[in-house]
DNA sequence: CGCCGCCACTTGTCATAACAAGTAGTAACA
DNA sequence: TGTTACTACTTGTTATGACAAGTGGCGGCG
């Protein structure tokens, strides 16, 4: 029963932290900490393998960032669920083939601002018109060129919630499942292509009446209400590449 | 000549690490701080905005993993180049198109050997058989799900030092461009198809004799030296689509 | 001249400590 | 009964301090 013991090793070659992170990711994958469950609080964590809540909060924090975990400012530390999100993976496939390896991709946050809906946005989101919703604008940089502007609409409760999660690093869909605890379902999608106005001239730094594409998606959960409705600008000279999608060949063929 | 004043809030509703992340980020897309100049310590940083040094290097770390800065142990800080790597990127592209919006992606670190280069990679890195290469095994995990093991074999100093780099979360070229402060040029690729053999199988898990997608790739750096060689196999039932590539035209197409 | 060791400087790791802020349950009060 | 206030818990932020470890320069020694 020396199950008490602290594995961790001071001053071993490995810092405790990644050692701690270690230990932690296996106890989640074996099933210790099921997923949904709360794991012990940061404190607990540093009194039960005798290191400092510093310590702890490192090896949680990278964690988190593998997308193991999630945390909920009051509340704790919880195992996020196996399952992601599969749907919209192909058509944002073709917006993303540059972001490859080797290319910084950082999302900007131009604002967020709570506005009353419009027609369309209220139809979109089974809301009625005038009634709030968020409204977050961002910019994805690639190569420190921008790349794309993403207009999101979301119910207010959802975007205030938003608002105070790390939009920039973190995938706005994972804050949504795993922060929010809200299932994806399915996305319903709509492209084609629009001349650069005076916001995407700025926004994107391209030139008035350059070729946009844009696409419309309105995002649901997994119970069919509709939770996410923007437009994605993509510059037009961004893709250098265009896409056909297949059905999968057996192998082998060459470039 | 109120410049030494510092521009930082206590008790803001912005905590200040992200006040002095925007400030630094600010001053380096100004060009107040260049690329590949070396910014302040974090002590001098902490001095100069009355913060502690803990407070400096989690603005830092948030810049180091946005890409804008890296560090070198014993060294400093450096502000990283905008340029980033073109080349291999539409190849890439076609083993990342899962790897979407709401996918989490993991690089999972299997081991780092050093051992003796066999004729086919000496030959590659243009080395004697023989002599001494690093060996780099990961696997790529989405979705929780192993999709791909890729096998890298590097030079031994530079496979010392990216033994040292954090291999899981950062990516390998970024690493090898910054912090190596090596410029890539071009990429060679051979792909084909094989059948899983008793690693693979453990690594990926799946049945032997699944089909696998091979890719050779051999990255080198700008002045033509060849740095990277690696191998990455890819579960055939990971790729439900195929990407044919087409040069661009104008835009506007329907799917 | 060349090598080695010391030293100053850097980032990396870790501890202790305190308070802010969000959450949720409970007790007190109207 | 309903609402407010309090309290105990959590994570978030920040300070101070210390030592480890890597880098590079400088000086001394062979």
């Amino acid at each position: 029963m020396n199950k008490n013991i602290s594995p961790l090793i001071p001053f071993a070659p490995v810092p405790l932290y990644n050692q701690l992170k270690e230990l932690l990711r296996a106890q989640i994958l074996d099933g210790t900490y099921p997923a949904e469950s709360r794991m012990p609080s940061e404190s607990e964590l540093g009194d039960q393998f005798q290191v400092s809540r510093i310590t702890v909060r490192q090896a949680l924090g990278d964690l988190q960032k593998e997308g193991l975990i999630f945390k909920i400012h009051g509340k704790g530390t919880f195992v996020a669920k196996p399952k992601a999100f599969q749907n919209v993976s192909t058509l944002q496939g073709l917006a993303e083939s540059l972001a490859q390896l080797g290319h910084e991709v950082i999302n900007q946050l131009l604002s967020v601002n709570f506005i009353a809906a419009d027609a369309r946005i209220a139809e979109r989101l089974q809301l009625n018109e005038g009634d709030k919703v968020a409204e977050i604008k961002r910019v994805r940089l690639i190569n420190r060129e921008p790349v794309s502007l993403e207009i999101s609409y979301v119910p207010p409760d959802i975007g205030e919630k938003l608002q105070k999660a790390d939009l920039i690093t973190r995938d706005i869909f994972l804050i949504i499942e795993n922060d929010l605890q809200l299932n994806l379902g399915h996305a319903d999608l709509a492209i084609d292509a629009v001349l650069a106005d005076s916001e995407l001239t700025k926004a994107l730094n391209v030139e008035e009446g350059a070729p946009i594409m844009r696409i419309e998606r309105l995002t649901h959960t997994a119970t069919g209400k509709p939770i996410d409705f923007e437009f994605l600008y993509y510059r037009g000279d961004a893709f250098q590449y265009r896409f056909r999608i297949d059905r999968q060949r057996a192998s082998s063929q060459k470039f």
